[in-house]
DNA sequence: GTCTATAAGATGATAGAC
DNA sequence: GTCTATCATCTTATAGAC
């Protein structure tokens, strides 16, 4: 959805229009070049607008960053606060680490700031996404005595199969199915809790 | 090891001195701030040299970077080729992923690459050196249907352990050593096995 | 609300003197 | 073998006209 599109024939000024036609731009540019590979006018000319707006509207080209690529986790992804982890991991597996391949622009907004992460801004932002919003949610309903390293090993087979398949581009991992891998990575979480200290 | 280490009172002309010096400065540079953010000045000025001379021995920055970063997988990692893929995703663990936080310019080449992913080149240098020199090692020890995907598994959970801990810096496995992750890890890659189809 | 013009500086890379 | 000087281009960001 370009700026055009948005505003058709008569081209009057629209502050709400060309924000979030920048803010598309933006998703787009720094999903397929990555923060340092995106200019501010490129972002511009891709909205059709000019590259000032973006310090008008956003202040810096890192704020445009932070809010295009920003991390909404879905609401009821493990259906409710008690559910079992390995409902949680399946859908994870299903909706963030295998919903990023289709059309460009589409990918998963942890990646795209995993390709950019030589910011240290942006590695701040991923921290702060990673480690709040996603492995919270495993914390929470893991036991035992180290719970939050189980946690986390989880999140790193997640966050692994991800990396292999958007950015090192594994050839079995990125042509794989979800039902294909599913079963096994139920596999290996499952014996993360069998190999918990009791 | 600076220039001047090198080379020390008499300020002689050393092309060997001056390269390694230029390749050893990249090395500290590339990692701790990525490929984005540094520049061929910042380089040359830690080895004690002009900028020029980088374009001299190696051609250009990005040569110059996939020289200072390339992998070079140890010799004997799963003693011998007829090794169990559980020893040898041990000594992985042990050599790579747990060799990297001691002082900085000593981390893993891998995730310097992996934070410098922003570039297509560095992109590419990645993708062959995972899955050439790495993964490769899985696939011939594995055997049934899925064996590629199931040495893609293993990697992407290593990948991710270390990727948790050299860029988002999550706090568990940051924290955590190798002797209170080894059997968790273990647990997870033996249960991969086990899943196997038959 | 949007644009032109420009500031102010960093970048990778090159030519040629010493 | 090494350095000085410089090119050409790019960057984010700002001031002010329309």
């Amino acid at each position: 959805m370009t700026y055009a599109d948005l505003m058709s024939e008569p081209k009057r000024r629209n502050k709400a229009a060309t924000r979030s036609a920048l803010l598309e731009a933006a998703r787009r540019r720094f999903t397929e070049h990555g923060y340092d590979g995106t200019g501010v006018r490129d972002i511009a000319a891709d909205a059709g607008v000019d590259a000032t707006l973006i310090f008008r509207y956003f202040g810096s080209k890192q704020a445009l960053f932070a809010e295009a690529v920003r991390v909404e986790v879905p609401e009821g992804l493990g259906r409710g606060r008690r559910s079992d982890p390995a409902a949680l991991v399946d859908a994870l597996l299903r909706e963030v680490v295998f919903t990023d391949r289709p059309e460009p622009g589409a990918e998963h907004p942890l990646f795209v700031m995993l390709r950019s992460a030589g910011r240290p801004e942006v590695r701040a932002q991923l921290r702060e996404q990673v480690c709040g919003e996603y492995l919270a949610e495993f914390t929470g309903r893991l036991q035992g005595a180290d719970a939050e390293l189980r946690a986390e090993l989880i999140g790193a087979l997640l966050v692994g199969i991800g990396l292999m398949r958007s950015v090192i581009d594994s050839p079995a991992l990125s042509e794989a199915s979800f039902e294909q891998t599913r079963g096994l990575v139920a596999a290996m979480v499952a014996a993360l809790h069998e190999a918990a200290p009791h």
